[in-house]
DNA sequence: CCTCAAGACTTGAAGCGTCAACTAATGCGG
DNA sequence: CCGCATTAGTTGACGCTTCAAGTCTTGAGG
């Protein structure tokens, strides 16, 4: 094919596509547990969780945003179908107009409480109960220098 | 909250945080990349590099559909497009009639080859080059673990 | 003050993926 | 060989994400 391209190793290949599989298939999984045990996207969960311990029980949208790995524009989608559902609800910034504040109300709250456990067990039965403490140290490891490649200059787990 | 329920410790926590960021974020990067580039999907580009190396570059559509990590509705869908444009053929297997074999056509394998360098160059720059050939070795070992949590009994990497 | 660029969202249209329902071809049990 | 379950794939509707364009504030310059 092309002479000036560095193709992959083998081994590079196998690794990628151990990747790749990962990335197609285990958001789909999680996905498919929110969705069938409480309705909820992945991504609208991590809304919902990112709320819940935020003071007040609110964060302006690009901070959300932010937090839930997503746009702006997606964020504002989808809060506005969780406003719809009565889990949260949006109001301007006193102060600066611009900001809009979400919050998270009190049947959202109640609504996350009764999703989390079932989420968090996929999580544990999927990624934790799959590797040992030393291979999720790896992981993170990992995952924070692809991510810095991907996306450089994000806040690498402070808003924790 | 709820009692019974094992929650995650925190470093069983950022770890995972840190995997759901990749998880929402590289497969944006890459697909970015393609689009931008070639006007293609990550998953479309699956599909023509599968087809790319079969005899024939020829598969069935299950067959394919598990190499590129999608359901079989998903790859029909793809494909009919992938047709539309030129790229691929379908027709049913002779011998059983249930079967449609998928072909890439001529103008196909070209506009893969095309396309192939600038993704191999994304994910050299967002993963390979990230990462340590250790690391590197790390990652396929714990996302096949996780793999196998998601999908157990898959084909894994045979088809290489 | 007034203007105008920048910031912070929101919106609508278009495209992709999923789910459930459907078609069509096989092959096995009687 | 006939009937029917099984296998393989296709389709349509619906929901979600993205992209580009829009609105509405602020704040800085003149």
């Amino acid at each position: 094919m092309n002479e000036g391209t560095r193709w992959l190793e083998p081994d590079e290949l196998t690794a990628w596509m151990s990747l790749a599989g990962l990335m197609f298939k285990l958001p789909g999984a999680l996905d498919y547990q929110l969705q069938r045990d409480s309705g909820l996207t992945h991504f609208e969960y991590l809304v919902l969780a990112g709320l819940s311990d935020s003071p007040n029980r609110s964060r302006r949208m690009s901070d959300l945003a932010g937090f839930a790995n997503g746009s702006l524009s997606r964020l504002s989608h989808v809060v506005k179908r969780l406003e719809r559902r009565g889990f949260v609800v949006r109001r301007p910034d006193e102060g600066d107009g611009r900001i809009t504040v979400a919050t998270l109300t009190d049947p959202g709250y109640d609504f996350l409480v009764m999703a989390a456990p079932g989420h968090v067990a996929a999580v544990r039965q999927f990624v934790i109960d799959a590797l040992t403490p030393e291979q999720l140290g790896q992981l993170k490891v990992i995952a924070d220098q692809i991510l810095d490649k991907v996306d450089p200059g994000r806040p690498c787990s402070e808003s924790w």
